[in-house]
DNA sequence: GAATATTAGTTCGTATACGAATTAAAGGTG
DNA sequence: CACCTTTAATTCGTATACGAACTAATATTC
C-alpha cells in the first residue's frame, strides 16, 4: 500500500495511541481499563442493559464481555441480574462503588473528548465524523467483497 | 461524555469494525492475522528491520512483537538474524513463504485502502488525515494532562 | 403441542496486547 | 579501565479479544 494514503494504518496508529494513553489514565485515576470504564459510562446512561446491548455499544463480542463483567463483578462495580420476563437475558446494573468512580472520571472523559477535536472547526468535525461513521458502517462490506481488482 | 461528539467512541467503533473485518479477510486469504500481515507489508518495503523499528511501525510494544515473530518464524514466514555490528540487535527477514502471501494479499490491501476513502474528495481526505495524525501524535499529551477542568 | 429454529449468554482454546522485570551488549564518565 | 547508564530484545503474568461449541430458554412451524 505504498502510494495512496494508507488509511488503515493511520486509523490503527490513532487508535493505538489513544487507547494506550486512555488505559494508562483510567488505570491511574480509577484502577480500570478503558473498556471497563466504557461499561460504566454506558450503564450510567441507561442502567440494567443486557449483555447483548452492552457488547454492541462497546464494539465487543459477547464472548469478550463475559469475562469483562466477571472481573467487574468481583470488584463490586456491577452486578448481573436475571431478567424476569425473558429468563435467557442477563441485565447488568451499576453498584455503589462504580458511582464513585464515575463521578471522578466523567469530567476527565469530557475534557479529553473536547481537546481531541479542539484544533478543528465545526465543518471539519462534521467531515471527520462522517468518515468515522462511514468506516464503522461499511468496513465489513468493503473488506469482505474486496478481491484483487484487475486479474 | 453525553453532549459533544464522543470522538473516542467513534474512533473505537471505526477501528473495531475495520480490524475485525480485516482479520477475517486475512485469515481467509492467507491464514494470517492482520497484524501478521502488517509485519510482512512493512518488511516488504524494507527487509531486515530491527524489532524496535517494526514494533514502532506497527504501533505495538516490543514485548508484544516477540511472540508475534515467534509464531511467524515457526510458520516459516520470517526469520530472525543477529545483527553483526551491534550484537544486541535482532533483524527480521522475509522468507520465501511470505513472498507468496504478499503477492496474493497486496492487491487486496490496496483496493481496500482505496475504497475506504472513495466517498471523500481530496480536500476532505486531507482533513481526515490531519485529524488522524493529530490524534496519533497528541493523544498521550492530551490525555496525560487531562484533569477535571473546573474544580 | 411436539419438533425445529432462533436467541442470549457462557465456556474454551488461542492469539494479542500490555507493563514490569530481566538479560545482554554498548556507551559514556570519571 | 572500572562503574553507571542506556539500549535491544525477551520473558512473565495478566487482561483482552476472537470464533466455535455449548446450554438454556423462547419462538416458530407444521
Amino acid at each position: 500500500m505504498p502510494q495512496q494514503p494508507r488509511i488503515f494504518l493511520m486509523i490503527n496508529k490513532a487508535y493505538a495511541a489513544i487507547a494506550r494513553a486512555a488505559d494508562k489514565k483510567t488505570q491511574q485515576v480509577a484502577g480500570l481499563s478503558s473498556t471497563q470504564l466504557g461499561v460504566l459510562l454506558f450503564l450510567s446512561r441507561r442502567d440494567g442493559q443486557t449483555a447483548t446491548e452492552l457488547a454492541k455499544s462497546l464494539s465487543v463480542r459477547k464472548s469478550s464481555l463475559s469475562g469483562l463483567i466477571d472481573r467487574m463483578e468481583e470488584r463490586g462495580l456491577v452486578q448481573r441480574k436475571k431478567d424476569l420476563e425473558d429468563r435467557r437475558v442477563v441485565r447488568i446494573y451499576l453498584q455503589a462503588a462504580a458511582l464513585d468512580l464515575l463521578q471522578r472520571t466523567m469530567p476527565v472523559v469530557r475534557h479529553i473528548n473536547r481537546q481531541m477535536l479542539a484544533p478543528f472547526d465545526e465543518a471539519e468535525v462534521a467531515i471527520i465524523a462522517r468518515f468515522l461513521r462511514h468506516v464503522a458502517e461499511n468496513a465489513e462490506t468493503l473488506i469482505a467483497q474486496a478481491a484483487p481488482p484487475k486479474e
